[in-house]
RNA sequence: UGGGGUGUCGCCAAGUGGUAAGGCACGGGGUUUUGAUCCCCGCAUUCCCAGGUUCGAAUCCUGGCACCCCAGCCA
C-alpha cells in the first residue's frame, strides 16, 4: 500500500490523544488494551478492535495489553483464553507478555469496594433483583431509593465481608454504588457493583463467592495497568459517566480516558457470539473454525491471510457512526493480498477431455512454469504435457458468442505455459453430449510465440489427463449468506457445503507442497486453501473470473 | 423537552470558516502466457432539511427531520 489516506487509527481518536499530549496528560504516554471476555472465539468484529488498539499504541510508540475480562464465571473458560491468544498472535500482534486477567485484581477490587463503603459511596442492598428493577424507574421516570440505601458503614462492611465469605445465597444481597436514583442516566441509578455467585471461576476456583460487575471492574483494571486511552464500542457511551465516577471516588494511580467507536458490521455476516455458539451447538457448522464461520480461525482455514484482515481494518476506518461494510471490501483485501503472495497452480473443476492428435500416445514433455507471475522468488515448477489433457468444460463453446475467445470448433487457443491448439473435431456420445475434443497442436508456438506472428487471444488452463491427481475439495458459499442476519433460522438454506473434484497437475511435482504456503491460486478459478476441513481441502476465495456465487451455480447445474 | 449518540457519492471515509481528499464499487481505454493482476481516465456545483450570521459555511447559530443505544445481580 503506497498511500494510506485513512490509517488504522481513527482521526477522532488521534485528536483526543494529541490533545492529551499537548496538555501533558499521562506524561505523553499512550497505553491501550484489548479486553475480550474469554467466553467465545474471536471473530472479524474483534479484529477491528485489535487492529485499533494495537495500531494506536504502535503509532504513538506506546504499548497494548491483552486483558481477559473474566468477571462472569458462568460463561467463561480457559480454553477460550488460549484460543484468543493464538488468534491475536496469528493476526500479527504482540502484547509483549502483558496478558492480564480481571481476576488478577479481585483482591484489590474488593479493597476498593470497602473504600467506597467507608466513604458512604456504596451500600449492600438486600432487595431482590425484581425489586431493584422495580425501583429503578423507567427511561422517563426517576427511580426510588432502596430502603437499604441508608445502612451505616459498619453494617455494610460486615454484610459485604460475609457476602464474600459465602454466607449468603445468590441473589440475597448485592453491593451497589450510592449515586443518584433520579439520574437521567440509568447507569447512575445506584448500579450494582458486586453480585453473589457460587459458581467456580476458571482461574480462581471457589475462592470467591462474589464477583465484580463490568462497569466497576473495567475502569479500575485500566487504571491499575496505567492504560491511558480505553477504547470501547458505542454502547458503552452511557457508561462513561460511571467509569469516571468510580475512578473519581477511588484512590487510583491514573484516570484513563474512555473513547467509544462504532463496532464492525459486515453485511451477510454474523458477529454475535451467542448466535455463533448456537451454530456450533446445533451442528450447523463443524466447529468454531469451520471455514464458513466469521471467526478468525474460520477465516484462517478459509485461506484468508492475516495481512488481508489487517488491511481490511485499515480500509474501513474507525468512526462513531454505525455502518454496514460491503462484504466485497473484505474479499477485495483478501484477493489483493493473495494476488501478492499466493503461489499459482493449475487445476480443472469440470473436466472435458482433449486429445491432441498430432502427439504420439507416449509423449511426455516437461514444461516449466513460474509459481508466481510477478515474483521470481517463488521459483518455477514443471508440468508434463501429454497427448490427452483435460480442460475446463466452459472453456469450450460449440457455438461461440461474439465475446467468447476461448476454444470453439475450428478455433485456436493457447494452453497456458504450453502450446496453441486448434479444435478439429467435437465428439458426442449417444445422448448428444460433448465428451471429447480432437485437437492438433502447433509445435512452433512454445514460449508465447506463434511463429508466424498471428495473435491468439484466448489462454486457458489445463491439466495432463494421465499425470493429474484428483483432489476432493469443498465449495463453500459466502460466509453467512443470510438475507436477514437477525433470523438465525434462515441459516440452513444458506450453509450448503458441496464437494467436488478438482484435478491438479502436480502429481509427482513437489512444487505445491514445498512452497510452504497454505493458500494457492489456481489459474482463473480462485484461491484454494490447503487447510483441512473434514479431511478435505477447503476451497475458499474466488477471483473475479469465477466468483464464488457463479461457480456455485455452475457446479449445481453441471451436477443435475 | 428522559438521557446518550450519529447524519459528507451505491458502500466506507477525510474535512474543524476559505471555496468537497482517498479507498471500494461502477463506467471507458491500454498492457498482459490467468477475461486476473497492473496502468491511465471518468465518477458529489455539493455535504439530512429549512432559515440565519459572514466577503465567504459541510464546517458557526436557530429550528426541524431521520436513525442507533440505555431500564442485566451480562460484557
Amino acid at each position: 500500500m503506497e498511500s494510506k489516506p485513512t490509517p488504522a487509527t481513527a482521526n477522532f481518536i488521534r485528536h483526543f490523544i494529541e490533545a492529551d499530549r499537548e496538555q501533558g496528560n499521562f506524561d505523553g504516554r499512550v497505553v491501550t488494551r484489548f479486553p475480550p471476555e474469554p467466553n467465545g472465539f474471536l471473530h472479524i468484529g474483534h479484529a477491528k478492535s485489535i487492529c485499533l488498539n494495537f495500531g494506536t499504541a504502535l503509532e504513538y510508540g506506546g504499548c497494548c495489553n491483552l486483558r481477559f475480562d473474566d468477571t462472569n464465571p458462568e460463561t467463561e473458560d480457559e480454553r477460550y483464553t488460549r484460543a484468543i491468544e493464538e488468534d491475536v498472535a496469528w493476526l500479527g500482534f504482540d502484547w509483549g507478555g502483558r496478558a492480564y486477567h480481571a481476576s488478577d485484581y479481585f483482591d484489590q477490587l474488593y479493597d476498593f469496594a470497602c473504600d467506597l463503603i467507608r466513604a458512604g459511596k456504596a451500600y449492600v442492598d438486600s432487595l431482590s433483583a425484581d425489586e431493584i428493577r422495580e425501583l429503578r424507574g423507567t427511561l422517563k421516570a426517576p427511580g426510588t431509593d432502596s430502603p437499604y440505601r441508608e445502612r451505616d458503614v459498619e453494617t455494610n462492611l460486615d454484610l459485604f465481608r460475609r457476602m464474600r465469605n459465602g454466607e449468603f445465597a445468590e441473589g440475597q444481597h448485592v453491593l451497589r454504588a450510592r449515586i443518584d436514583m433520579a439520574s437521567p442516566n440509568i447507569n447512575l441509578r445506584d448500579p450494582t457493583l458486586y453480585r453473589i455467585r457460587k459458581a467456580p471461576h476458571h482461574r480462581t476456583g471457589d475462592r470467591w463467592a462474589i464477583y465484580p460487575m463490568y462497569d466497576y471492574t473495567h475502569c479500575i483494571c485500566d487504571a491499575l495497568e496505567g492504560i491511558t486511552h480505553s477504547l470501547c464500542t458505542l454502547e458503552f457511551e452511557d457508561h462513561r459517566a460511571l467509569y469516571d465516577w468510580v475512578l473519581d471516588n477511588l484512590d487510583v494511580p491514573c484516570h484513563p480516558r474512555q473513547i467509544e467507536f462504532a463496532r464492525l458490521e459486515l453485511d451477510f455476516t454474523l458477529t454475535s457470539k451467542r448466535k455463533l455458539l448456537a451454530l456450533v451447538q446445533e451442528r450447523r457448522v463443524s466447529d468454531w473454525d469451520d471455514p464458513r464461520m466469521p471467526t478468525l480461525r474460520g477465516m484462517r482455514r478459509r485461506g484468508y491471510p492475516p495481512a488481508a484482515i489487517r488491511e481490511f481494518c485499515e480500509r474501513i476506518g474507525v468512526t462513531k457512526k454505525q455502518t454496514v461494510i460491503d462484504f466485497g471490501v473484505l474479499e477485495g483485501c483478501v484477493r489483493d493480498e493473495l494476488d501478492r503472495s499466493a503461489p499459482r497452480a493449475m487445476a480443472v473443476l469440470n473436466p472435458l477431455k482433449v486429445v491432441i492428435e498430432n502427439l504420439p500416445p507416449d509423449h511426455r514433455e516437461w514444461l516449466e512454469a513460474p509459481n508466481h507471475p510477478k515474483d521470481p522468488d517463488y521459483g518455477t515448477r514443471r508440468i508434463p504435457f501429454e497427448r490427452e489433457i483435460l480442460i475446463e468444460r466452459d472453456d469450450f463453446m460449440a457455438e461461440p458468442s461474439k465475446k467468447f475467445h476461448r476454444l470453439a470448433p475450428g478455433r485456436e487457443v493457447r494452453l497456458r505455459y504450453a502450446y496453441v491448439i486448434r479444435c478439429e473435431e467435437v465428439v458426442h456420445n449417444a445422448d448428444g453430449d460433448i465428451v471429447e475434443l480432437r485437437c492438433t497442436y502447433d509445435p512452433a508456438t512454445a514460449g508465447g510465440q506463434t511463429g508466424d506472428g498471428r495473435k491468439i487471444k484466448g489462454i486457458i488452463h489445463w491439466v495432463p489427463a494421465q499425470s493429474a491427481i484428483a483432489l476432493e475439495v469443498r465449495l463453500f458459499d459466502r460466509l453467512f449468506d443470510v438475507p436477514n442476519p437477525a433470523g438465525a433460522e434462515n441459516f440452513r438454506d444458506h450453509l450448503n457445503p458441496e464437494s467436488l473434484q478438482i484435478l491438479e497437475h502436480a502429481r509427482g511435482e513437489p512444487a505445491l507442497a514445498e512452497l510452504g504456503a497454505t493458500t494457492f491460486q489456481f489459474e482463473r478459478l480462485g484461491y484454494f486453501c490447503r487447510d483441512r476441513v473434514d479431511d478435505r481441502p477447503a476451497l475458499p476465495v474466488f477471483n473475479r473470473t469465477a466468483t464464488l456465487r457463479d461457480t456455485w451455480a455452475k457446479i449445481r447445474a453441471a451436477g443435475d
